[in-house]
DNA sequence: TTCATTAATCGATGATTATCGATGGAGGAA
DNA sequence: TTCCTCCATCGATAATCATCGATTAATGAA
């Protein structure tokens, strides 16, 4: 988990609100059936229909969070559905810990996560 | 508080450690009088002697980490003096914990802070 | 088989960014 | 005043990135 890719990845508009149509009700305005209605995920075509940009776009985009870690990627017959990756939030909440402990902020969280394993 | 703004600008290796480089140990290995060794601070020098960049180019970054509110800077003299904005981490903590209710998991965080007053 | 759908990849172009050396301005010291 | 230090800004160049349309591959349906 290399926070910096990850930074990177969310630091564009684009793939933060990709991001976040997946941490907020992804599965429920899904259009595509391989995916359940309680489940949080997307398929490529789901993007698109929220974003004005071209399949191949927002595809590089969702390659991109893939490769930072912050999502998962399966496929589902001609599907590639997408999902939130929590290795990653636990990965920024751990960053987030550290640097409150340097400037003495207590946290709140009484463990600290391992966030490589 | 943008946070895309803050993530871009953490999404870099040269200013991401420009960052941790305040968050720990940044007073007690200041160069510089005008900061006091408890004080959780930095000029500018202090980042050319740990990182092999010239001196215009650190100053770049250190203004665009600047513009995204993760540090502060102020005049002293004919220093500038640069530190973590916490600010920054309390809008970073909001979004860890939007994004964990949104994921069902349980925010250690009794109270959400408002990342925007 | 043939066709339609989904999505990754390729190639190209334009936009943005990172970096440097040089310059200039603002203080402080002599 | 003059000199020196610190640092922001300017201008230029090279590198990276975002975006698109076209292509290709894989799958499922007819």
């Amino acid at each position: 988990m290399d926070l910096v890719k990850i930074f990177r990845a969310l630091g564009h508009e684009v793939r933060y609100a990709l991001f976040m149509q997946l941490i907020t009700g992804a599965g429920t305005t899904s259009c595509c059936d391989a995916i359940a209605p309680d489940e949080a995920a997307c398929c490529v075509v789901d993007f698109t229909r929220t974003l004005p940009l071209s399949q191949s776009t927002i595809s590089h985009h969702l390659h991109i969070l893939s490769e930072a870690g912050l999502v998962t990627q399966e496929r589902r017959g001609t599907y590639s559905i997408y999902a939130v990756n929590e290795q990653a939030l636990v990965a920024l909440q751990f960053f987030l810990d550290e640097a409150k402990i340097c400037r003495g902020i207590g946290s709140t969280h009484p463990i600290a996560l391992q966030p490589d394993l």
